[in-house]
Order: C-alpha cells, then sequence, then structure tokens
DNA sequence: GCTACTTACTAATACGTATTAACAGCCTCA
DNA sequence: TGAGGCTGTTAATACGTATTAGTAAGTAGC
C-alpha cells in the first residue's frame, strides 16, 4: 500500500517535481511572506498538497545558511544545566523561556554546558548556537571572551543577569538588586539595626557588586555611616556557624546580617544547624536576611526573610527582548532591570536593646526615628507575586 | 589593538585568499581528516595561521547542510512538559535526554506539546519535528495517528515507555513492569498474603496492562488462584479513603494492596490522609505497595513500599538507541526493556495471623531470596541520585 | 498594432562547507 | 625517453533554501 520507504529527506524541488512547477514557487508559498501572496490559488493548493503527501519539513540548516529565520530560539547556560542541588534554581528560567518561546511561535533549541570550563559555544572553531536564530544565555561563571565574540560576531542574544562587557554592550534582564538591598538595609534600619554585617561572595560578579552598592545605598539613605570591617567575603557558606555569628554579634556589635545565598543548599543547611544547636537564635540574637533567594530544591525548613527574585518573568522578558532583536536587522541592544518583591519572612526583627540595656549594645542613643522609613509608598507587596502589573510592558 | 569589529564572520575564502591558496586547501587543513595529511608543513602552517588571524569559526549551518545532518536531536512530550505538579515526573527524562544528547555531540531541541488534544506534530501539513535528526517521544495521552504517521514516514523516533502500534513497529525503552510487578507479589506472597488487592488505573494503557500481567504471573507463580473480584479500576485515588481500605480488609479478606500511582500526588496525599487519621494502619492493619514512582514533588511523609523506574538511564538508553537508528539509513525498530528496582519501603509487613515467614517482620528489602532479586548485578542507586560516576566521562 | 503595465511564474544565484576528480610538477624505473 | 607513480594543490560540485532579476502571456490604453 504505502510506498517503499523513502530514504532521503523531501525537498523543495522533490514538491516542485511533482506539482509541476519550479522550486523557487514552492519557496514561494510555503515560506514566501510577502511575495508569496501573488502565487495563483491553484498553483498554491497543488504545492501544499505536494507538501503534505510527501511530508516535507524544511531543512533548518539551509534556511539558516541562507540567512533566512530558522524558527529556533536557543538556550545556552554556562553551568550544566542539571545537576540536582541546582535544579530548582535553573528551573524557572528554564520553564519561563520554554513558555515565551512556545507562545513567539518558535522553538527551543537547549545548548548545555558540558562544565569542562573550556570553549564551548565555539567548540572546534564552530560556533553551535547558530543554527538559532538568537540565544538567551545565562549562568554565573560566564566565559567572557566567548560573550565578547558572539557580540562582536553580531549575533542576538540576551543575557538573563546584568552582565558588563568591555567595549560591547550586552542586552540583558537583569533583577535590581541594588533596590532591593538597599530596600532590606532601609527595613532592618528602621527597626533600630545600626550595625548590619553584610557577607556577600568572593567572587566579584555583577549581581554582587549590585548588592554591595544596595547595602552602602541603603546604609547611606538611612544616615548610617560605612563600617569596611562590616564587609565581609564568605568563602563557604558552611563557616556561618554558631560561633561565626556569635563573634560578630558579640565583640562587633552587630545586630543584623545580610548574606548572600549560594545557587546550592549549602547556605540554608548552615543557617538551619546554626539555629538548631541552640546557641544562637533568629532573630531572637540577631537578625538575618538573606540577599536573593535560596536554592530550596530541599524543602525550608523556615521562612528566611530575603528578597526574591521574578525568575520565571525574568526568563519571559529575555524571550522578548530577544525577538525583539531579531526584527529590524540586529537592533540596537537593551538592557531591562525587573524589581525583586521582598519576602517578610520570620528572622528580622527590632535591634536588642532597644529600649533596655544601654551599656552592651553598641549604639547607645540611637533614634529609631520612624519618620525616616525610608520608601513609605512603595512597600513591596507581602506575597511573592513578582510585579504582574509590568508583565505586559515589552 | 583589535580590529574594527567585523560585521561578517571570517569564512574559509577570506582565510584562503589571505594565506594565499584555495579553499579547498583551507578545507582540508581545518577539518579535513585523512585527506588533510597530504597538505605540506609550510601551507599547513600559513593557513592555520590565517585562521588564527581571522578568528576564524566554521558556520554550523553550512557544515550540517553538506553533511545532511542536523546534528539535532528532538525531544517531545504528549503533555506539557512543565505544569509543576508533573515536573519531578518528566524531570528526570528531560535530564537523561539532555545529558546523553549532548555526550553524543548532538544539541537537544524541545518541542512542547500545548497540550490542545489536536494534532501537533502535523501541523498544517508539515511534520514539526523532522527538523531534527530523530525525536525522542514522552508522554501519556498519546496521539497513536500521529505515531503512527511518523513511522510509516520512516521518521527516526524512540518512544520512552512501551507503545504498540497496529501494523507498526516502534522502536521503545521501557520499564518491566511485568517482572516488578511479579516481583512484588511474589514478596507479598512470601510474607504470607494471599488475597491481594490490585487497584489499576482506568485507561487501558501499556504500563496498566503489564502491570496487570505482572500481577497475574505473580499469583501464579505463588501458587494463588486469581479472584477476578480483586482487580479494580481506581477512577480516583482520592477514592482510597479508609473506608475503602475497611471495606476489603473486612468483608473480602484482603490483607494487601497493590495501587497503581497518578502521575500527580493526588495518590500519596490520600495515602497519607488515610494513614493519618489512624482507623487503618500500614502495613499492620494491611500492607501497600506502589507499583511505580510516586511524583515526590512534595517531601514523602513516608517512605512507600514501591518500585522505581531509572528514569535517567530509560531517557539516556533511549538516546542511544535513537542514533543506532540514525547511522545506518534507518535501522530496524528496536525495543529494550530495562527492570525497575524495588525500594523496601515500610509499608508492606507479614500478612496478619501468620507467623512471620523467615526475616523478622518488616525487613522485606533483603531479598531472603536472592536468586530472585531483580538484576542483582546492575542494582540501580536508590534514589534520585543520577549514577554520579558517569559524570565526568567525555 | 504598438507600448505599457500587470500577473504568475521561473532561472539564476548566493550562502559556507566537504569532497571528488582533475591536474601540474617531479621522480622512478625500464 | 616515455610510461607510470607519487605529491600537493585546486576547480568543480553538491547540499537546500530565499531572493532578485527577469520572462512570457495576457490586458489595457491610445
Amino acid at each position: 500500500m504505502t510506498p517503499p520507504p523513502r530514504q532521503r529527506r523531501a525537498t523543495q524541488l522533490d514538491i516542485a517535481r511533482r506539482a509541476g512547477v519550479s522550486q523557487a514557487t514552492v519557496s514561494l508559498v510555503l515560506s514566501g511572506g510577502a511575495a508569496g501572496a501573488q502565487i495563483a490559488e491553484p498553483t498554491r493548493q497543488a504545492v501544499l498538497e505536494a507538501a503534505a503527501e510527501l511530508g516535507y519539513s524544511a531543512n533548518v540548516a539551509a534556511k539558516s545558511l541562507r540567512g533566512g529565520r530558522t524558527h529556533l530560539l536557543g538556550l545556552y547556560t554556562f553551568e550544566p544545566v542539571f545537576p540536582t542541588d541546582q535544579r530548582d534554581f535553573y528551573y524557572p528560567f528554564l520553564l519561563g523561556v520554554e513558555e515565551e518561546t512556545s507562545r513567539q511561535g518558535y522553538d527551543l533549541l537547549l545548548f548545555t554546558s558540558i562544565g569542562s570550563g573550556a570553549r564551548e559555544i565555539y567548540t572546534g572553531g564552530v560556533n553551535r548556537l547558530k543554527l538559532a536564530d538568537g540565544c538567551v544565555l545565562l549562568g554565573r561563571n560566564v566565559r567572557r571572551e566567548e560573550l565578547a565574540e558572539l557580540v562582536r560576531e553580531d549575533f542576538p542574544i540576551v543575557f538573563i543577569g546584568r552582565r558588563e562587557l568591555d567595549g560591547a554592550e550586552l542586552s540583558y534582564v537583569a533583577a535590581d538588586y541594588v533596590t532591593a538591598t538597599s530596600d532590606m538595609v532601609a527595613e532592618l534600619a528602621r527597626l533600630g539595626h545600626r550595625r548590619i554585617l553584610y557577607l556577600r561572595a568572593v567572587e566579584d560578579t555583577e549581581p554582587t557588586r549590585d548588592r554591595e552598592t544596595g547595602y552602602r545605598q541603603g546604609l547611606a539613605a538611612a544616615g548610617i555611616p560605612v563600617d569596611e570591617s562590616l564587609i565581609r567575603a564568605l568563602a563557604d557558606p558552611a563557616d556561618l556557624t554558631a560561633e561565626y555569628v556569635e563573634h560578630w554579634t558579640g565583640t562587633a556589635g552587630v545586630t543584623a546580617i545580610l548574606v548572600e545565598p549560594s545557587e546550592d543548599n549549602r547556605l540554608t543547611t548552615a543557617l538551619a544547624a546554626t539555629s538548631a544547636d541552640g546557641r544562637v537564635s533568629f532573630p531572637a540574637d540577631c537578625s538575618i536576611a538573606l540577599l536573593g533567594d535560596p536554592p530550596s530544591w530541599t524543602p525550608e525548613l523556615r521562612d528566611w526573610t530575603r528578597f526574591s527574585l521574578p525568575r520565571v518573568e525574568m526568563a519571559r522578558t529575555a524571550v522578548q527582548l530577544l525577538i525583539g532583536l531579531l526584527d529590524p536587522p540586529h537592533g540596537t541592544p537593551q538592557q531591562v532591570t525587573v524589581p525583586c518583591s521582598l519576602v517578610p519572612g520570620d528572622s528580622i526583627g527590632p535591634a536588642p536593646g532597644q529600649a533596655a540595656a544601654p551599656g552592651q549594645a553598641a549604639a547607645p542613643g540611637q533614634a529609631p526615628s520612624p519618620d525616616q522609613a525610608p520608601s513609605p509608598d512603595r512597600t513591596p507587596s507581602p506575597d511573592r507575586t513578582p510585579s504582574p502589573d509590568r508583565t505586559g510592558s515589552r
């Protein structure tokens, strides 16, 4: 019944022969936009019919080579996406990208870094990404040279997260770590905290720098001078032991800690352990807030005060940005910043020694000054809904 | 220092001009395997030098076009992959497919079903999947006509899960539900159970049929006649209430239940509720075992006795199978069956009124009959850890 | 009955690569 | 010295598509 199985894929030429027209006509019918309109209806039908019968589907490679659109969007992550201890970190991004990609009528091409640390985008002198019309990039350990090369090559890319490049401008959609951190500091200041320890990541990446900026801004806004000794790099979150906390609360008069979460679950594990052994209690002994989302692939044992990135929405926005970059042949780079949402949690409270014990605490005569409460008009929504009003921007 | 940014990518022709040779020579030097050996050393050096100076990187599209392969593998799921209540169900498959795809030097193309229920692979007479070299398919609510059409078209596909088609042979990698269920029955029989209730899914899919086959085989092996009234379809897992269990243990003398898990978390929720209200206690009042993995995206409240599919490994195997299908132009279909692993858990025990068999009460995991233990040599990792030893290869 | 214009199509080409066949120059051997 | 072989390079071609410049037939205008 069925004809002997074809070995070769049907091409436009095959269709052309069957429909008795030329290959060009087939191309015009199948993918001709404006010019395709001037094809007579019977011809068009004949072509479509032949295409259906042959099970035609366009060859991406040829399309791409010719300069046409492949209708593929890439997603490249600089780290392997799938290690289990980071799955919940990357998953929302994947989700958002996938959703928006499909909504826009594109298919998603998944490039995964092997994590070798070597050049992987340009492997063997080949730009793997090129099959896609454009690409969303993601990840912490960025290889800047490759990134710069992509930009230089004028290949449309959007980064999720703020990444600055020397001499090249990169499109990105980033979370507003500066404001979020600043707001967090303001909140702590409102609660009477004056000595706030900031534990930052060791690597000097943009997100870390932004948080530090926010920290300084927040202090400045609250009229608190910056004590540089309270800005510390924390190599391993596991070091955040009870002894560690006690050292700072005791010797240095620290009453609150801001800590940058790691992408694995080490930080929350360490915090859980620290508060579990009973020596330090949050927020009774010390307030603590996380400057971002813990990975939370393990059920949260408690509701840490923190702020949260609208990851799904960021990913969606990135795709929209990317699409925008495609249309006018390589539009200008765009940078979008989206606000984080503050998750109140239960790990911060008033600074100890507010009313009593004047001798112990560092700042004896501090003024709670509720009139100074910063930005009372834009109190972040209590729940984690990531500013739904900005969804349709574009 | 760096030359003004190029707009166009350097091609082999550019290199050829600069090195004073032909494009063919460049190709031979840069990517010629066997034939590349016959290039004189000075020429080779000149070419390499020119290539380096121009920052050459090959064009994937052109390469693919020439080679006839796109080096893309597709992954299509008949349900939307990303609804959160099924994420943990699909995630391991995605993980395995992605891993193996990348290891094989392919990139992964993600097709997502919108879940419209309509024909989605062949949209507008065009086969979306065809832009990949081959495709791994997945999902419960299969649209058989489309599947059959793919096979008829001779497009290389591999299904994860056993799917039988009328008049067409499909490659798949499936879990051995028959043996796993049979083994579970054997284990219960060993514990003295004689009346085992089997709660199957309503839809008559292959996995369900296989479990039923295993159930019958297990009973037969244990010399227990099949009581057809003990095979029941369970429409909604939420119906598995304490009353329900009591009815069967009371009236029908049932001492153990085998139940097919749903893909959402309804079953485990129902079980948790049933055992929480204290009227029924597993395994004291009744043994119960799950014929597969609960989705477990919510932390497991208890360790149900069950068997578990090696999902990551199945996915990897599927990709390997698919690659095999590509090489000799469309090899013959292959079916692979992989064993499930038994998770002892704590929800089965000796039948009531039974002088507990050799092993004490609830230690079924030790498999007293090691000769019957399924696949003792390749015991899959007990839980979600995806065989960490295989990570670093390549 | 000539041009001018529209309609519906096609020939030709370019995209960047890998490969095959061909070729020129040189050496070897009879 | 001429046939044959080896070496190093290149011309030519194919892969499948999108697009530009045409062309042939028909219609309209005068």
